[in-house]
DNA sequence: GGTATACAACTTGTATACACTGTTGGCCGT
DNA sequence: ACGGCCAACAGTGTATACAAGTTGTATACC
């Protein structure tokens, strides 16, 4: 409890690169060698090989045996991999969280208030400065649905796409129209979930991946193959 | 090519460990110190070290930040969590792999192979031989699907999700009765999965591990409540 | 001129020494 | 006898030195 930092440096350097590839600051490609990070970070080897590794089991390092790290590319292949997965998970997740909200005032509570959020942020007029308002909030809704998941796999397992999707946003430019139409699935989706259907809920989740997956493409669309990666 | 070991230290005590950990040869609770490991496998801690944090983000080992790491406990809520999970995923995984082996012949031979070899192992005489045997064939029918599964997310998630269902099975002890049932929910599965029918597949995968759960229950159920830990 | 080979720089893999924290047992005081 | 304090210990977190492998380049040879 007395701790100064309470996280290791491991920690510290896990979650500063973790952030910087969400970002896109570490643009996909990019070589990570230790030495390098070890300037960058001030921390020493042995923390910065654990934050390598660390990232690496969650796909967003690519690991070659004694070459080296590399930022993980992006392919039309992974980004499709990871909405079919998304696809297969969120909606047993908000399953999941719509039961939890309807045995738990307090949580149902909670999730009302985002709906007034959402409803708040729909009202605005289109700017930069709303996108990110939302996102933020949409951020904040996907960890409370996260945090309503009973199973620890499934959370877990959900978490650890989280960093991949918002690098994929940031990536990619956002699209105002696009945030028009999230609105209002987010709505969709609160409403279900305050109103008890969990089928409502999870078609609502369901729909929302499909929409952002098609936005996604749009914007990604650009190479000549399939296979081909965006960028790095 | 020329390597000698091909395969890191790290590689070696993370293998060596897990698969002891697998086997129950090293019971859930059991304390894990570096310098105990150390001594065990010959290694220096810092592949020790790489060993323990890649078996934590597994979930086979608890780590706790500045006290030691043990080998993760089992308890109902964790088996319970293991296999609804298992339920979303491997239905998922099934479904592609009939599609993908509707579509490749060499991998239908592959399945039909297997598939003599489950009838085989239905004609011998219950065993100690008989259940090893099928429990190793079971695994690689297991291995087959998730080869077969196009969905990196969705294979390499079920991949690791193995070594803790492993670890079940030779945790509690084998019931042959239950090697009889078995036997035949996997030639169901072949048979679905050859036939090309992706919604029998899928539905044939959750009844087996509808039943596989049942009997683990009743093998393992003795604690007074829901949260007792099994073992260790 | 092209190819093969030896070398050099750089990278990761491993071992070990040091720093610091949490725990445990005993001791003292009450 | 019991409870709290303190010190020795054990264990992890970190830094760094050393070993071994890989890649790219320059050079010699065909």
């Amino acid at each position: 409890m007395s701790a100064p930092g309470e996280a290791s440096k491991a920690d510290l350097v896990h979650r500063q690169l973790k952030e910087e590839i969400e970002l896109g600051e570490l643009a996909p490609g990019t070589p990570l060698s230790e030495l390098w990070l070890v300037e960058r970070t001030g921390a020493s080897r042995t923390p910065v090989r654990e934050a390598l590794r660390r990232l690496a089991a969650e796909g967003l390092v690519d690991l070659a045996p004694r070459q080296g790290a590399r930022v993980s590319r992006v392919s039309l292949r992974s980004v499709r991999d990871l909405f079919d997965f998304r696809s297969l998970l969120e909606p047993a997740a908000m399953r999941e969280a719509t039961e939890a909200a309807a045995a738990d005032p307090e949580l149902r509570r909670v999730f009302a208030a985002m709906r007034t959020e959402f409803a708040r942020t729909a009202r605005r007029v289109p700017s930069q400065a709303r996108s990110r308002a939302f996102y933020e909030l949409a951020d904040r809704f996907d960890w409370a649905i996260i945090g309503a998941t009973g199973n620890e796999h499934l959370r877990r397992t959900i978490a650890e796409l989280r960093p991949h999707t918002a690098r994929l946003r940031n990536l990619s430019h956002v699209d105002p129209r696009r945030v028009e139409v999230s609105v209002t699935e987010h709505l969709r989706m609160c409403d279900a979930l305050l109103a008890g259907d969990a089928d409502e809920a999870a078609a609502a989740v369901a729909d929302h991946l499909a929409q952002s997956l098609a936005t996604i493409f749009r914007n990604l669309a650009v190479g000549p193959g399939d296979g081909v990666d965006l960028l790095g």
